[in-house]
DNA sequence: TTGTATGCGTTATCAG
DNA sequence: CTGATAACGCATACAA
Protein backbone atom coordinates (compact mmCIF):
# COMPACT_ATOMS: atom_id res chain seq x y z
CA UNK A 1 0.00 0.00 0.00
CA UNK A 2 2.25 2.12 -1.06
CA UNK A 3 1.34 6.17 -1.72
CA UNK A 4 2.41 8.17 -4.35
CA UNK A 5 4.24 10.05 -1.39
CA UNK A 6 6.31 7.07 -0.84
CA UNK A 7 7.70 6.82 -4.12
CA UNK A 8 7.61 10.54 -4.02
CA UNK A 9 10.17 10.62 -1.39
CA UNK A 10 11.83 7.88 -2.50
CA UNK A 11 13.00 9.11 -5.75
CA UNK A 12 13.51 12.40 -3.91
CA UNK A 13 11.02 14.64 -6.02
CA UNK A 14 7.75 16.23 -5.12
CA UNK A 15 4.39 13.91 -5.83
CA UNK A 16 3.46 15.94 -8.47
CA UNK A 17 6.22 14.79 -10.66
CA UNK A 18 5.87 11.35 -9.44
CA UNK A 19 2.23 11.95 -11.11
CA UNK A 20 3.35 13.64 -14.07
CA UNK A 21 6.12 10.86 -14.70
CA UNK A 22 3.70 8.27 -14.86
CA UNK A 23 0.87 9.84 -16.76
CA UNK A 24 3.32 11.05 -19.31
CA UNK A 25 1.14 14.71 -19.16
CA UNK A 26 3.67 17.12 -19.17
CA UNK A 27 7.32 16.36 -20.08
CA UNK A 28 9.93 15.09 -17.41
CA UNK A 29 13.73 15.02 -17.93
CA UNK A 30 14.46 11.42 -18.54
CA UNK A 31 16.84 10.67 -15.55
CA UNK A 32 14.58 11.80 -13.03
CA UNK A 33 11.52 9.68 -14.62
CA UNK A 34 13.98 7.12 -14.74
CA UNK A 35 14.29 7.54 -10.89
CA UNK A 36 10.75 8.04 -10.56
CA UNK A 37 10.16 4.51 -12.24
CA UNK A 38 12.35 2.78 -10.57
CA UNK A 39 11.09 3.90 -7.23
CA UNK A 40 7.58 3.19 -8.19
CA UNK A 41 8.71 -0.14 -9.32
CA UNK A 42 10.49 -1.29 -5.98
CA UNK A 43 7.38 -0.27 -4.09
CA UNK A 44 5.24 -1.90 -6.15
CA UNK A 45 3.18 1.56 -6.13
CA UNK A 46 -0.21 1.59 -7.87
CA UNK A 47 -2.46 4.51 -7.44
CA UNK A 48 -5.26 4.13 -5.29
CA UNK A 49 -8.77 3.87 -7.21
CA UNK A 50 -10.72 5.32 -5.42
CA UNK A 51 -8.47 8.61 -4.99
CA UNK A 52 -7.40 9.07 -8.11
CA UNK A 53 -11.33 8.55 -9.52
CA UNK A 54 -12.28 11.39 -7.31
CA UNK A 55 -9.28 13.64 -8.29
CA UNK A 56 -9.80 13.12 -12.19
CA UNK A 57 -13.42 12.73 -11.98
CA UNK A 58 -13.10 9.73 -13.57
CA UNK A 59 -13.71 6.04 -12.24
CA UNK A 60 -12.57 3.80 -15.70
CA UNK A 61 -15.68 1.70 -15.15
CA UNK A 62 -17.97 1.20 -17.10
CA UNK A 63 -21.09 -0.46 -15.54
CA UNK A 64 -22.81 -3.32 -17.75
CA UNK A 65 -26.86 -3.36 -17.68
CA UNK A 66 -27.96 -7.32 -18.34
CA UNK A 67 -31.26 -8.68 -17.25
CA UNK A 68 -31.40 -11.79 -17.33
CA UNK A 69 -34.79 -13.32 -18.60
CA UNK A 70 -36.11 -16.38 -17.85
CA UNK A 71 -35.72 -17.21 -21.83
CA UNK A 72 -32.38 -15.70 -21.49
CA UNK A 73 -29.66 -17.69 -24.06
CA UNK A 74 -26.98 -17.73 -21.12
CA UNK A 75 -24.04 -18.95 -23.64
CA UNK A 76 -25.06 -16.06 -25.91
CA UNK A 77 -25.15 -13.64 -22.77
CA UNK A 78 -22.18 -14.68 -21.97
CA UNK A 79 -20.47 -13.88 -24.78
CA UNK A 80 -21.79 -10.65 -25.48
CA UNK A 81 -20.70 -9.64 -21.04
CA UNK A 82 -16.73 -11.60 -21.53
CA UNK A 83 -16.21 -9.65 -24.53
CA UNK A 84 -17.32 -6.14 -23.61
CA UNK A 85 -14.96 -6.86 -20.57
CA UNK A 86 -12.41 -7.87 -22.43
CA UNK A 87 -12.59 -4.69 -24.63
CA UNK A 88 -13.03 -2.56 -21.95
CA UNK A 89 -10.15 -3.98 -20.35
CA UNK A 90 -8.03 -3.77 -23.47
CA UNK A 91 -8.87 0.54 -22.68
CA UNK A 92 -7.64 0.58 -18.97
CA UNK A 93 -11.75 0.14 -18.17
CA UNK A 94 -13.29 -2.18 -15.93
CA UNK A 95 -17.03 -3.64 -16.11
CA UNK A 96 -19.19 -3.20 -13.32
CA UNK A 97 -22.08 -6.22 -14.00
CA UNK A 98 -26.23 -5.01 -13.48
CA UNK A 99 -28.26 -7.77 -13.87
CA UNK A 100 -31.94 -8.30 -12.83
CA UNK A 101 -33.74 -6.13 -11.59
CA UNK A 102 -30.74 -3.98 -10.95
CA UNK A 103 -30.14 -3.54 -14.19
CA UNK A 104 -32.81 -0.90 -14.42
CA UNK A 105 -31.94 0.83 -11.24
CA UNK A 106 -28.61 -0.01 -10.97
CA UNK A 107 -27.98 2.21 -14.09
CA UNK A 108 -29.39 4.98 -12.03
CA UNK A 109 -27.09 4.28 -8.82
CA UNK A 110 -23.82 3.99 -10.74
CA UNK A 111 -24.64 7.35 -12.85
CA UNK A 112 -25.82 9.26 -10.10
CA UNK A 113 -23.17 8.09 -7.56
CA UNK A 114 -20.38 8.53 -10.97
CA UNK A 115 -19.56 5.03 -9.97
CA UNK A 116 -19.33 4.48 -13.64
CA UNK A 117 -18.38 6.30 -16.45
CA UNK A 118 -20.26 4.99 -19.05
CA UNK A 119 -23.16 2.37 -19.20
CA UNK A 120 -23.23 -0.56 -22.03
CA UNK A 121 -26.94 -1.64 -21.75
CA UNK A 122 -27.45 -5.50 -23.18
CA UNK A 123 -30.58 -7.79 -23.98
CA UNK A 124 -32.40 -4.62 -25.13
CA UNK A 125 -36.19 -5.00 -25.89
CA UNK A 126 -38.48 -3.07 -28.62
CA UNK A 127 -40.10 -1.52 -25.53
CA UNK A 128 -37.54 -0.95 -22.74
CA UNK A 129 -37.53 0.44 -19.55
CA UNK A 130 -34.15 1.58 -19.56
CA UNK A 131 -34.61 3.41 -22.89
CA UNK A 132 -36.61 6.77 -21.34
CA UNK A 133 -34.02 6.08 -18.27
CA UNK A 134 -31.13 6.19 -20.53
CA UNK A 135 -32.21 9.78 -22.17
CA UNK A 136 -32.30 10.94 -18.08
CA UNK A 137 -28.86 10.15 -17.43
CA UNK A 138 -25.73 12.46 -17.59
CA UNK A 139 -24.19 9.02 -18.18
CA UNK A 140 -23.09 8.16 -21.68
CA UNK A 141 -24.63 4.82 -22.09
CA UNK A 142 -24.40 2.73 -25.21
CA UNK A 143 -27.51 -0.21 -26.73
CA UNK A 144 -26.55 -2.84 -27.97
CA UNK A 145 -29.59 -3.80 -29.26
CA UNK A 146 -32.12 -1.37 -31.29
CA UNK A 147 -35.33 -0.54 -29.27
CA UNK A 148 -38.23 0.60 -31.06
CA UNK A 149 -37.42 4.20 -30.78
CA UNK A 150 -33.74 4.95 -30.76
CA UNK A 151 -34.77 9.22 -30.41
CA UNK A 152 -31.65 10.60 -28.62
CA UNK A 153 -29.87 6.98 -27.84
CA UNK A 154 -26.61 5.63 -29.10
CA UNK A 155 -27.39 2.29 -30.38
CA UNK A 156 -24.96 -0.22 -31.87
CA UNK A 157 -26.49 -3.96 -33.19
CA UNK A 158 -25.54 -6.52 -35.59
CA UNK A 159 -27.87 -6.55 -39.09
CA UNK A 160 -29.60 -9.25 -38.82
CA UNK A 161 -31.60 -8.52 -41.77
CA UNK A 162 -28.69 -8.84 -44.27
CA UNK A 163 -27.58 -11.66 -41.97
CA UNK A 164 -31.47 -13.38 -42.74
CA UNK A 165 -30.67 -13.02 -47.03
CA UNK A 166 -27.34 -14.16 -47.03
CA UNK A 167 -28.52 -17.12 -45.14
CA UNK A 168 -31.39 -17.60 -47.29
CA UNK A 169 -29.51 -16.82 -50.81
CA UNK A 170 -27.19 -19.60 -49.73
CA UNK A 171 -30.13 -22.31 -49.11
CA UNK A 172 -31.46 -21.09 -52.45
CA UNK A 173 -28.36 -21.24 -54.45
CA UNK A 174 -27.98 -25.19 -53.28
CA UNK A 175 -31.35 -25.69 -54.40
CA UNK A 176 -33.30 -25.47 -51.70
CA UNK A 177 -37.01 -24.15 -52.02
CA UNK A 178 -38.23 -24.64 -48.50
CA UNK A 179 -37.12 -23.27 -46.07
CA UNK A 180 -37.53 -23.50 -42.10
CA UNK A 181 -36.52 -21.41 -39.53
CA UNK A 182 -36.02 -22.14 -35.89
CA UNK A 183 -36.74 -19.47 -34.03
CA UNK A 184 -37.13 -18.24 -30.19
CA UNK A 185 -39.68 -19.25 -27.85
CA UNK A 186 -43.02 -17.24 -27.84
CA UNK A 187 -42.01 -15.44 -24.52
CA UNK A 188 -39.29 -13.86 -26.26
CA UNK A 189 -41.09 -12.85 -29.46
CA UNK A 190 -43.61 -11.48 -26.78
CA UNK A 191 -41.69 -9.31 -25.08
CA UNK A 192 -40.07 -7.96 -28.46
CA UNK A 193 -36.81 -8.48 -28.53
CA UNK A 194 -34.80 -8.08 -31.54
CA UNK A 195 -32.15 -11.07 -30.77
CA UNK A 196 -31.65 -12.65 -34.54
CA UNK A 197 -33.61 -15.24 -35.02
CA UNK A 198 -36.83 -13.77 -33.15
CA UNK A 199 -36.23 -10.26 -35.91
CA UNK A 200 -36.12 -13.32 -38.48
CA UNK A 201 -39.33 -14.63 -37.49
CA UNK A 202 -41.22 -11.10 -37.48
CA UNK A 203 -39.65 -9.84 -40.75
CA UNK A 204 -41.00 -12.93 -42.15
CA UNK A 205 -38.91 -11.97 -45.09
CA UNK A 206 -39.50 -14.04 -48.38
CA UNK A 207 -37.89 -14.01 -51.97
CA UNK A 208 -37.56 -11.64 -53.50
CA UNK A 209 -36.38 -10.96 -49.79
CA UNK A 210 -38.67 -7.59 -49.30
CA UNK A 211 -38.56 -6.72 -45.28
CA UNK A 212 -41.35 -5.45 -43.99
CA UNK A 213 -41.02 -3.27 -41.35
CA UNK A 214 -37.32 -2.92 -41.18
CA UNK A 215 -36.07 -1.19 -43.35
CA UNK A 216 -35.61 1.85 -40.90
CA UNK A 217 -34.22 -0.57 -38.30
CA UNK A 218 -31.66 -1.93 -41.22
CA UNK A 219 -30.64 1.59 -42.04
CA UNK A 220 -30.19 2.47 -38.67
CA UNK A 221 -28.45 -0.78 -37.48
CA UNK A 222 -25.86 -0.12 -40.40
CA UNK A 223 -25.18 3.66 -39.12
CA UNK A 224 -24.49 2.83 -36.03
CA UNK A 225 -21.98 0.01 -36.65
CA UNK A 226 -20.39 2.06 -38.65
CA UNK A 227 -19.72 4.16 -35.95
CA UNK A 228 -18.49 1.43 -33.63
CA UNK A 229 -15.69 -0.22 -34.48
CA UNK A 230 -15.28 -2.29 -31.67
CA UNK A 231 -18.81 -3.72 -32.58
CA UNK A 232 -17.54 -5.05 -36.05
CA UNK A 233 -14.31 -6.84 -34.49
CA UNK A 234 -15.65 -7.55 -31.31
CA UNK A 235 -18.26 -8.80 -30.67
CA UNK A 236 -19.59 -12.44 -31.52
CA UNK A 237 -21.65 -13.55 -34.14
CA UNK A 238 -25.32 -14.23 -33.00
CA UNK A 239 -26.38 -15.02 -36.43
CA UNK A 240 -26.20 -19.26 -35.68
CA UNK A 241 -29.79 -19.11 -34.16
CA UNK A 242 -30.75 -18.15 -37.62
CA UNK A 243 -28.69 -21.00 -38.92
CA UNK A 244 -29.61 -24.27 -40.97
CA UNK A 245 -27.69 -27.13 -42.18
CA UNK A 246 -28.00 -28.48 -45.37
CA UNK A 247 -29.12 -31.91 -46.11
CA UNK A 248 -26.60 -34.24 -47.52
CA UNK A 249 -29.01 -34.11 -50.97
CA UNK A 250 -31.33 -31.22 -52.58
CA UNK A 251 -34.74 -31.56 -51.58
CA UNK A 252 -37.34 -32.50 -54.44
CA UNK B 1 -25.10 16.15 -9.18
CA UNK B 2 -26.00 17.28 -5.39
CA UNK B 3 -23.68 17.08 -2.70
CA UNK B 4 -23.72 16.50 0.80
CA UNK B 5 -23.09 20.07 1.15
CA UNK B 6 -26.34 21.01 -0.96
CA UNK B 7 -28.37 18.56 1.25
CA UNK B 8 -26.87 20.15 4.39
CA UNK B 9 -27.74 23.93 3.16
CA UNK B 10 -31.31 22.69 1.83
CA UNK B 11 -31.70 20.88 5.54
CA UNK B 12 -30.24 24.11 7.33
CA UNK B 13 -27.71 22.05 9.41
CA UNK B 14 -24.33 21.16 9.14
CA UNK B 15 -22.76 18.28 6.46
CA UNK B 16 -22.03 15.81 9.16
CA UNK B 17 -25.11 16.00 10.46
CA UNK B 18 -26.22 14.92 6.62
CA UNK B 19 -23.79 12.42 6.88
CA UNK B 20 -25.08 10.59 10.14
CA UNK B 21 -28.83 11.35 9.52
CA UNK B 22 -27.94 9.18 6.28
CA UNK B 23 -25.89 6.35 7.68
CA UNK B 24 -27.34 6.67 11.38
CA UNK B 25 -24.21 6.14 12.87
CA UNK B 26 -25.00 8.53 15.50
CA UNK B 27 -28.71 8.89 17.08
CA UNK B 28 -30.10 12.14 15.22
CA UNK B 29 -33.34 13.99 16.55
CA UNK B 30 -36.66 12.89 14.36
CA UNK B 31 -37.35 16.28 12.95
CA UNK B 32 -33.98 17.19 11.82
CA UNK B 33 -33.31 13.48 10.57
CA UNK B 34 -36.61 14.23 8.91
CA UNK B 35 -35.57 17.34 7.27
CA UNK B 36 -32.61 15.94 5.73
CA UNK B 37 -34.25 13.12 4.59
CA UNK B 38 -36.45 15.60 2.52
CA UNK B 39 -33.86 17.61 1.28
CA UNK B 40 -32.02 14.83 0.58
CA UNK B 41 -34.94 13.41 -1.25
CA UNK B 42 -36.02 16.46 -2.83
CA UNK B 43 -32.14 17.27 -4.26
CA UNK B 44 -31.94 13.10 -5.66
CA UNK B 45 -29.15 13.22 -3.89
CA UNK B 46 -26.48 10.33 -3.87
CA UNK B 47 -23.50 10.08 -1.89
CA UNK B 48 -20.34 10.13 -4.76
CA UNK B 49 -19.26 6.74 -5.18
CA UNK B 50 -15.44 7.43 -5.35
CA UNK B 51 -15.96 10.26 -2.40
CA UNK B 52 -17.50 7.85 -0.23
CA UNK B 53 -14.45 4.55 -0.71
CA UNK B 54 -11.67 7.30 -0.31
CA UNK B 55 -13.19 8.77 3.01
CA UNK B 56 -14.79 5.71 4.35
CA UNK B 57 -11.65 2.79 2.91
CA UNK B 58 -14.35 1.07 1.25
CA UNK B 59 -14.94 0.32 -2.49
CA UNK B 60 -18.02 -1.53 -1.40
CA UNK B 61 -16.85 -3.34 -4.80
CA UNK B 62 -16.53 -7.33 -5.06
CA UNK B 63 -14.24 -8.55 -7.59
CA UNK B 64 -15.36 -12.06 -9.42
CA UNK B 65 -11.98 -13.79 -10.83
CA UNK B 66 -13.51 -16.07 -13.59
CA UNK B 67 -11.24 -17.15 -16.40
CA UNK B 68 -13.58 -18.55 -19.29
CA UNK B 69 -11.62 -21.81 -20.41
CA UNK B 70 -12.41 -22.71 -24.05
CA UNK B 71 -14.16 -25.65 -22.32
CA UNK B 72 -16.43 -24.17 -19.71
CA UNK B 73 -19.80 -23.99 -19.71
CA UNK B 74 -21.13 -20.95 -19.94
CA UNK B 75 -24.64 -21.49 -18.67
CA UNK B 76 -22.80 -22.88 -15.31
CA UNK B 77 -20.80 -19.64 -15.24
CA UNK B 78 -23.70 -17.47 -15.97
CA UNK B 79 -25.41 -19.00 -12.83
CA UNK B 80 -22.23 -18.86 -10.52
CA UNK B 81 -21.94 -14.89 -11.83
CA UNK B 82 -25.40 -13.97 -12.17
CA UNK B 83 -25.49 -15.49 -8.12
CA UNK B 84 -22.84 -13.53 -6.96
CA UNK B 85 -23.79 -10.54 -8.43
CA UNK B 86 -27.19 -10.60 -7.03
CA UNK B 87 -26.16 -11.72 -3.21
CA UNK B 88 -23.58 -8.94 -3.64
CA UNK B 89 -26.31 -6.34 -4.43
CA UNK B 90 -28.67 -7.48 -1.53
CA UNK B 91 -25.32 -6.44 0.71
CA UNK B 92 -25.22 -3.10 -0.91
CA UNK B 93 -21.82 -4.42 -2.32
CA UNK B 94 -21.56 -4.35 -6.71
CA UNK B 95 -19.27 -6.79 -8.42
CA UNK B 96 -16.43 -6.08 -10.96
CA UNK B 97 -15.75 -9.05 -13.60
CA UNK B 98 -12.43 -10.43 -14.11
CA UNK B 99 -12.48 -12.45 -17.00
CA UNK B 100 -9.95 -14.56 -18.83
CA UNK B 101 -5.97 -13.12 -18.62
CA UNK B 102 -7.39 -10.41 -16.31
CA UNK B 103 -8.72 -13.15 -14.14
CA UNK B 104 -5.45 -13.28 -12.70
CA UNK B 105 -3.94 -9.98 -13.41
CA UNK B 106 -6.97 -8.43 -12.33
CA UNK B 107 -6.89 -10.04 -9.15
CA UNK B 108 -3.40 -8.59 -7.77
CA UNK B 109 -4.66 -4.87 -9.68
CA UNK B 110 -8.02 -4.72 -7.83
CA UNK B 111 -6.00 -5.66 -4.80
CA UNK B 112 -2.91 -3.52 -4.53
CA UNK B 113 -5.35 -0.58 -6.27
CA UNK B 114 -7.83 -1.12 -3.12
CA UNK B 115 -10.55 -0.97 -5.89
CA UNK B 116 -12.10 -4.11 -4.40
CA UNK B 117 -13.17 -5.09 -1.09
CA UNK B 118 -12.59 -8.67 -1.24
CA UNK B 119 -12.48 -10.89 -4.65
CA UNK B 120 -14.78 -14.17 -5.50
CA UNK B 121 -12.61 -16.51 -7.56
CA UNK B 122 -14.85 -19.04 -9.82
CA UNK B 123 -13.85 -21.72 -11.91
CA UNK B 124 -10.92 -22.97 -9.66
CA UNK B 125 -8.43 -25.52 -10.73
CA UNK B 126 -6.43 -28.34 -8.67
CA UNK B 127 -3.34 -26.45 -9.38
CA UNK B 128 -4.72 -22.94 -9.85
CA UNK B 129 -2.45 -20.02 -10.15
CA UNK B 130 -4.68 -17.66 -8.12
CA UNK B 131 -3.82 -20.06 -5.33
CA UNK B 132 -0.37 -18.77 -4.79
CA UNK B 133 -1.23 -15.34 -5.67
CA UNK B 134 -4.58 -14.84 -3.25
CA UNK B 135 -2.05 -15.88 -0.50
CA UNK B 136 0.17 -13.22 -1.07
CA UNK B 137 -3.49 -10.52 -1.00
CA UNK B 138 -4.07 -8.28 1.49
CA UNK B 139 -7.29 -8.72 0.00
CA UNK B 140 -10.18 -10.86 1.33
CA UNK B 141 -10.31 -13.69 -1.04
CA UNK B 142 -13.16 -16.56 -0.90
CA UNK B 143 -12.62 -19.74 -3.53
CA UNK B 144 -16.03 -21.53 -5.14
CA UNK B 145 -14.40 -24.82 -5.71
CA UNK B 146 -11.35 -26.22 -3.74
CA UNK B 147 -7.78 -26.40 -4.99
CA UNK B 148 -5.31 -28.86 -4.42
CA UNK B 149 -3.53 -27.19 -1.46
CA UNK B 150 -6.30 -25.33 0.41
CA UNK B 151 -3.97 -24.39 3.11
CA UNK B 152 -4.44 -20.34 4.50
CA UNK B 153 -7.40 -20.54 2.02
CA UNK B 154 -10.91 -19.90 2.30
CA UNK B 155 -12.98 -22.06 -0.03
CA UNK B 156 -16.48 -22.93 -0.35
CA UNK B 157 -18.06 -25.96 -2.81
CA UNK B 158 -20.61 -28.05 -3.43
CA UNK B 159 -20.27 -31.70 -1.91
CA UNK B 160 -20.23 -33.54 -5.04
CA UNK B 161 -19.78 -36.92 -3.45
CA UNK B 162 -22.37 -36.86 -1.42
CA UNK B 163 -24.21 -35.58 -4.80
CA UNK B 164 -23.34 -38.74 -6.78
CA UNK B 165 -24.03 -40.88 -3.90
CA UNK B 166 -27.77 -39.72 -3.91
CA UNK B 167 -27.55 -40.07 -7.29
CA UNK B 168 -26.30 -43.70 -7.23
CA UNK B 169 -28.44 -44.63 -4.74
CA UNK B 170 -31.41 -43.22 -5.90
CA UNK B 171 -30.68 -45.33 -9.13
CA UNK B 172 -30.25 -48.58 -7.51
CA UNK B 173 -33.06 -48.04 -5.43
CA UNK B 174 -35.28 -47.99 -8.47
CA UNK B 175 -33.53 -51.05 -9.80
CA UNK B 176 -30.94 -49.85 -11.86
CA UNK B 177 -27.67 -52.47 -11.83
CA UNK B 178 -25.84 -50.66 -14.43
CA UNK B 179 -25.29 -46.34 -14.56
CA UNK B 180 -23.74 -45.12 -17.03
CA UNK B 181 -21.79 -41.26 -16.40
CA UNK B 182 -21.96 -38.56 -18.64
CA UNK B 183 -18.82 -36.31 -17.97
CA UNK B 184 -17.07 -33.73 -19.41
CA UNK B 185 -14.64 -33.50 -22.48
CA UNK B 186 -11.23 -35.19 -21.87
CA UNK B 187 -9.36 -31.42 -21.61
CA UNK B 188 -11.33 -30.32 -18.85
CA UNK B 189 -10.63 -33.10 -16.26
CA UNK B 190 -6.67 -32.68 -17.71
CA UNK B 191 -6.60 -29.43 -16.19
CA UNK B 192 -8.23 -30.83 -12.91
CA UNK B 193 -11.50 -29.04 -12.83
CA UNK B 194 -13.34 -29.82 -9.72
CA UNK B 195 -17.00 -29.46 -11.59
CA UNK B 196 -19.51 -31.78 -10.76
CA UNK B 197 -19.14 -34.52 -13.12
CA UNK B 198 -15.17 -34.19 -13.48
CA UNK B 199 -15.52 -34.95 -9.80
CA UNK B 200 -17.70 -37.91 -10.09
CA UNK B 201 -15.51 -39.36 -12.94
CA UNK B 202 -12.43 -39.19 -10.95
CA UNK B 203 -13.60 -40.34 -7.79
CA UNK B 204 -14.84 -43.69 -9.70
CA UNK B 205 -17.41 -44.19 -7.24
CA UNK B 206 -18.77 -47.69 -7.29
CA UNK B 207 -20.55 -49.81 -4.36
CA UNK B 208 -21.10 -49.37 -1.21
CA UNK B 209 -20.10 -45.97 -2.54
CA UNK B 210 -16.55 -46.31 -1.56
CA UNK B 211 -14.63 -42.95 -2.38
CA UNK B 212 -11.01 -43.46 -3.11
CA UNK B 213 -9.10 -40.17 -3.17
CA UNK B 214 -11.49 -37.27 -1.55
CA UNK B 215 -12.19 -38.13 1.56
CA UNK B 216 -10.57 -35.13 2.92
CA UNK B 217 -12.09 -33.14 0.10
CA UNK B 218 -15.40 -34.28 1.36
CA UNK B 219 -14.90 -33.30 4.44
CA UNK B 220 -13.11 -29.97 3.73
CA UNK B 221 -16.18 -29.12 1.43
CA UNK B 222 -18.40 -29.77 4.30
CA UNK B 223 -16.50 -27.92 6.52
CA UNK B 224 -16.44 -24.71 4.50
CA UNK B 225 -20.02 -24.98 3.36
CA UNK B 226 -21.06 -24.97 7.04
CA UNK B 227 -19.45 -21.47 7.45
CA UNK B 228 -20.68 -20.23 4.63
CA UNK B 229 -25.02 -19.47 4.88
CA UNK B 230 -25.02 -17.62 1.55
CA UNK B 231 -23.88 -20.70 -0.36
CA UNK B 232 -26.31 -23.03 0.62
CA UNK B 233 -29.07 -20.56 0.00
CA UNK B 234 -27.70 -18.76 -2.73
CA UNK B 235 -25.29 -21.41 -5.24
CA UNK B 236 -27.34 -22.67 -8.36
CA UNK B 237 -27.33 -26.24 -8.45
CA UNK B 238 -24.97 -27.89 -10.74
CA UNK B 239 -25.49 -31.33 -9.80
CA UNK B 240 -27.89 -31.68 -13.15
CA UNK B 241 -24.64 -32.54 -15.15
CA UNK B 242 -24.58 -35.65 -12.71
CA UNK B 243 -27.95 -36.69 -13.84
CA UNK B 244 -29.49 -39.93 -15.61
CA UNK B 245 -32.80 -40.01 -16.91
CA UNK B 246 -34.54 -43.31 -15.43
CA UNK B 247 -35.59 -45.58 -18.52
CA UNK B 248 -39.75 -45.99 -18.73
CA UNK B 249 -38.83 -49.82 -17.90
CA UNK B 250 -35.97 -51.18 -15.51
CA UNK B 251 -33.21 -52.88 -17.20
CA UNK B 252 -32.55 -56.51 -17.18
C1' DT C 1 -27.81 16.39 19.91
C1' DT C 2 -25.13 19.01 16.58
C1' DG C 3 -21.17 21.56 14.40
C1' DT C 4 -16.01 22.08 13.14
C1' DA C 5 -12.10 20.47 11.15
C1' DT C 6 -8.90 17.04 9.50
C1' DG C 7 -7.58 13.49 6.42
C1' DC C 8 -8.21 10.07 2.60
C1' DG C 9 -4.49 9.90 -2.11
C1' DT C 10 -4.75 11.94 -6.44
C1' DT C 11 -4.90 15.33 -10.11
C1' DA C 12 -4.26 19.74 -11.78
C1' DT C 13 -3.45 24.75 -11.26
C1' DC C 14 -0.54 27.72 -10.15
C1' DA C 15 4.15 29.67 -9.28
C1' DG C 16 9.00 29.39 -9.60
C1' DC D 1 11.43 21.37 -16.04
C1' DT D 2 9.85 21.03 -11.19
C1' DG D 3 7.64 22.06 -6.61
C1' DA D 4 3.90 23.72 -3.51
C1' DT D 5 -0.93 23.60 -2.88
C1' DA D 6 -5.75 23.79 -3.68
C1' DA D 7 -9.56 21.13 -4.85
C1' DC D 8 -12.38 16.49 -5.20
C1' DG D 9 -16.74 14.89 -1.71
C1' DC D 10 -17.23 12.48 2.04
C1' DA D 11 -16.51 10.21 6.90
C1' DT D 12 -15.26 10.71 11.38
C1' DA D 13 -12.66 12.13 15.61
C1' DC D 14 -13.04 15.92 18.36
C1' DA D 15 -15.44 20.05 20.31
C1' DA D 16 -19.27 22.33 21.96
Amino acid sequence: MATIADVAQAAGVSISTVSYALSGKRSITQATRERVLAAAQELGYLPHASARMLAANRSHIIAVSEPVHPDTDDAAHMSFAMETTKVARSHNYDTLLLVHDDALAGMRRSAATQLADGIVVLDVDEDDARVPLARTLACPTVFVGLPADTEGLLCVDLDFEAAARTAIDRLVETGHRQIGLISHRRETLDRGSNFPAASCARSRTTPPYSASRSRSRTRAATRHREACAACASGCPSSTRSCSTRPPTSPPP
